[in-house]
RNA sequence: GCCCGGAUGGCGGAACGGUAGACGCGAAGGUCUCAAACACCUUUGUCCGAAAGGGCGUGCGGGUUCGAGUCCCGCUCCGGGCACCA
């Protein structure tokens, strides 16, 4: 290992004075131009680990970047502490979630500091702190006023062994707890939720004016699954001849005349209406089953398919042809989408029509197929065929006139429909924000009042194995008043998703010591939208759909700057960091820790490993090489520290080795380095850039070692180290105030070039023959066409490969190559 | 099944349609040293060749172009997301 400073003492002495001399805080009236560079703020866990690492490398040196280019950078942190593993520690070992939660913070925020990562701390937000509890709480009932949270009954996963309701991502893909190993149940309870599907369309529209990557907004896009088409009712008689409207939703009107029967999801309200006596025993049976099914046998597409449907006895009539279709019941369709019910078109729809081929149910196509068209459904483009007044229409067209005739009848209209559901945000825990409601048996749910804010959890609870929350036996937070009529009353034991938290944490750093409202709209507004967020791909959908929804919602409550319709302008979503082929997580056991590099080569020596590695999108693959190549950084690193302390001296070079180049040379391979870097920064091309610095650091060798004039050194080195400065903040700082007592590299501007100085004076031209390469010269860089197809042609390995030949053309791209056709 | 990515030396990776393999790791040789470590220098896609030089090379098959890792069409494999969404 290369030790030719001490890594230790310079670190920790930087970090101390970045933090003493508040370098990196910023205040909201800062006259120079705002910029706002953000993590994702993280779960505390205890010691950072590799991702986080990777993540806030790439925070830090934006933050480092922007500053040196002028900008007063906002570089907040938090922590979003609350969660599931403080409560499962508590448990297991007796202590309170706080306690546990405090620890785990104090452990990362150390790991940040010794990798060098920058923030103004002052603004500090954690999700457990009463402060914070008490605006989320606010923001909560500001969205219950609104509308935008309400109550309903809802199937959420069952735990049994846990006793308690579970994410959906705590079920695992067998069906069972996570946890306990029991296989997760279906069970009907009233739970909390937001609106979030009153904004899908702004949710999805919106995505377009975001720099972010395509494949999260595709995620998102899909997420939202915006589908238009039409609903209408059909009427159906039940047993007793009373007339029974089904409403429908599809999104291929024109397709109606191929509607051979009608599926109901399982629980739609209308099946014991729709049941006759002959059927009732058989449809009974058959809902029964389906409701103990776990979702994911309910949706695996094994199974016999006879055995997923039933048939209720009644038929409904086909609005369009007047025909009498059978009514079915069928798992696949689900009440949670559409209208719970749908008309069945076996020749267009491949499900229909495996459904109808089990059942023995009729297929009519409606759509020409093209020639040759061997399969089943045909859901393609086509001619429309056996439907009476739309034959002859395009698809497209065909749906537009379906619809048209629907609203004229007056039996449907228009809809659009989406995945999208509404965000439960219930969760049967004590380590999360209190739901501030009181229940009072005259009034029902009754919020708290804003004054009573925040409702804190107390300490004196007690943690049963079982998981169950200790609020529902806690009697002293339990038992309240009514704030409407004072009686006796309950109040909410639940708590909110740990989601609510991170969903408006980035607007608090705006304005944390607020104590009037969550944050000034007027310092939300200098500050946001994030210039850059950077984070995990893992979060590509719902923190990031949760975070723009709170945002959307809160500016229309005025609560936030009504203009501000995004929070978040530009993301990057960097890689993970892969072992043996799956991701590097603690429960995989597969943890490699920081610290240990830390305590030998450094920080800079390993935030420069994650910047050169890859492209900082890519995920990385931790080796058994992956040592070395730190290593390798560290390396780098001191030889920078050499030859930055003029301890690489001229020396006798053996024959062997190339000259550096002529007089002026160096300043010109400057000035373009310059260029090359500042570029690769803009484009967060991180590991070219460093790449391009070693390369430039191997040159400057050259030149230290040959003798080359000092201005010119001086001039190199110092541009290198302020390119170099974001990405390997301490051992920079250092050197350059060693160079320059008294300055700071990191309050310097970021470096220029000059473009003249820039240009490059000669150039290798390649000449071609029919595209191959055969000779290549030194030419001057502002040769011209005439005089390169002069320069090939005299070429004596170009005339050999001619072998007599005349060029019939001649391609030129001055002043990098000639290409001779024959 | 549908929708996104990706495939380049021994390895990580570079390459506005214009010198494929920058930079690093590893490997080999050398200088320094009593020796080692460190450091410094050189070489390193592959095949033929003593060399000069030449052939072949970016997952596979076609195409466009003076010229293709890059663009187009058709595949294969790998990774990710969504998955009875009517």
């Amino acid at each position: 290992m290369a030790e030719a400073y001490d890594v230790q003492e310079v670190e920790r002495r930087w970090q101390a004075r970045w933090r003493d001399e508040g370098t990196y805080e910023v205040e909201n009236d800062d006259p120079r131009p705002p910029f706002y560079v953000l993590c994702m703020y993280p779960y505390p866990s205890g010691p950072a680990h590799m991702g986080h690492v990777r993540n806030y490398t790439f925070g830090d040196l934006n933050v480092r970047y922007r500053t040196m280019q002028g900008h007063g950078v906002l570089s907040p942190i938090g922590f979003d502490s609350f969660g599931l593993p403080a409560e499962n520690a508590a448990i297991k070992q007796g202590v309170h979630p706080r306690e546990f939660t405090d620890a785990r913070i104090a452990e990362l925020k150390a790991s940040l500091t010794r990798l060098g990562a920058v923030y103004d701390w002052r603004r500090e937000v954690r999700s457990h702190d009463p402060a914070y509890i008490h605006w989320t709480q606010w923001i909560f009932l500001r969205l219950l006023e609104a509308g935008l949270a309400y109550r309903k009954q809802a199937p959420v996963n069952w735990c049994p062994g846990c006793q308690t309701v579970l994410a959906n991502e705590q079920v695992l893909a067998d069906g069972t707890c996570e946890r306990s190993g029991d296989l997760v149940v279906k069970r009907d309870l009233v739970q909390w939720f937001f609106r979030i599907t009153q904004y899908a369309d702004q949710l999805l529209d919106d995505l377009d004016s975001l720099d972010w990557p395509e494949r999260v907004k595709v995620m998102q896009r899909n997420w939202i699954g915006r589908s238009e088409g039409a609903e209408f009712d059909l009427m159906a008689g039940d047993p007793s001849g009373k007339e029974i409207a089904i409403r429908v939703f599809t999104t291929r009107p024109d397709t109606s005349f191929g509607m051979t029967y009608v599926v109901l999801a399982p629980e739609h309200p209308l099946v014991p209406d729709l049941t006759t006596a002959g059927q009732r025993a058989a449809v009974d049976e058959f809902v029964a089953r389906v409701s103990t099914e776990s979702d994911i046998e309910r949706q695996s597409t094994e199974g016999m398919l006879d055995k997923r449907g039933v048939f209720t006895g009644s038929y409904a009539t086909n609005p369009f042809n007047r025909q009498q279709v059978p009514i079915y019941l069928a798992d696949y369709v689900l009440m949670g989408y559409g209208t719970g019910a749908i008309m069945a078109v076996p020749g267009e729809d491949q499900r229909d029509w495996d459904f109808a081929q089990a059942y023995d149910l009729p297929i009519i196509p409606t759509v020409q197929r093209p020639e040759g068209w061997d399969g089943e459904a045909y859901t393609g483009d086509g001619v429309i065929i056996n439907s009476q007044w739309l034959n002859g229409l395009t698809k497209a067209d065909a749906i537009v006139k379906s619809i048209d005739w629907l609203e004229a009848e007056g039996i449907g209209e228009r809809k659009v429909n989406y995945r999208l559901r509404d965000w439960l945000l219930s969760r049967q825990r004590f380590w999360g924000c209190p739901i501030p409601i009181v229940y009072c048996p005259d009034h029902g749910a009754v919020p708290v009042p804003d004054a009573d804010l925040p409702i804190v959890a107390p300490d004196d609870v007690e943690f049963r194995p079982p998981g169950e929350s200790p609020l529902q036996y806690h009697q002293g937070f339990l038992q309240t008043v009514c704030p409407r009529c004072g009686k006796p009353a309950t109040r909410e034991t639940d708590t909110m998703d740990t989601f609510v938290d991170s969903s408006w944490y980035f607007l608090r750093f705006t304005d944390p010591w607020n104590t009037e409202v969550p944050f000034d709209p007027a310092m939300a507004a200098h500050w946001l939208p994030v210039d850059q967020y950077i984070g995990g791909i893992e979060h590509a959908i719902l923190h990031l759909m949760y975070a723009r929804f709170f945002t959307k919602a809160l500016a229309d409550l005025g609560v936030a700057p009504p203009e501000l319709r995004e929070p978040f302008g530009r993301l990057f979503t960097q890689g993970m960091i892969r072992m043996d082929g799956s991701k590097m997580s603690k429960s995989k056991g597969n943890l490699v820790a920081p610290e240990q590099y830390f305590s030998t080569v450094g920080a800079d020596a390993l935030r420069l490993f994650h910047l050169f590695v890859g492209p900082p999108a890519d995920d990385v693959d931790w080796t058994e090489e992956t040592d070395k190549v730190i290593d390798g950084a560290a390396r780098y690193l001191a030889r920078v520290w050499r030859l930055a302390m003029g301890e690489v001296e001229a020396v006798e070079m053996p024959e062997a080795t190339a000259p550096p180049g002529p007089p002026g040379s160096l300043e010109r391979a400057t000035h373009q380095l310059i260029s090359r870097v500042s570029d690769d920064y803009a484009r967060w091309s991180y590991n070219t850039a460093v790449a391009a610095c070693m390369e430039f650091t191997n040159l400057l060798y050259k030149h230290v070692q040959a003798g080359t004039e000092r201005a010119s050194v001086k001039f190199a080195v110092d541009s290198l180290l302020l390119l170099l400065a974001p990405m390997v903040p301490h051992v920079t700082a250092e050197l350059w105030e060693r160079r320059h007592p008294g300055e700071h590299i990191h309050q310097r501007p970021w470096p220029t070039f000059d473009v003249e100085r820039a240009a490059a004076l000669t150039a290798t031209m390649v000449v071609q023959v029919n595209g191959k390469v055969r000779d290549r010269m030194e030419v001057d860089a502002r040769i011209g066409p005439d005089e390169m197809e002069r320069m090939a042609l005299a070429s004596a390995k170009v005339q050999a490969t001619l072998d007599g030949r005349t060029p019939r053309k001649v391609v030129t791209r001055p002043p990098k190559l000639v290409n001779l056709v024959v």
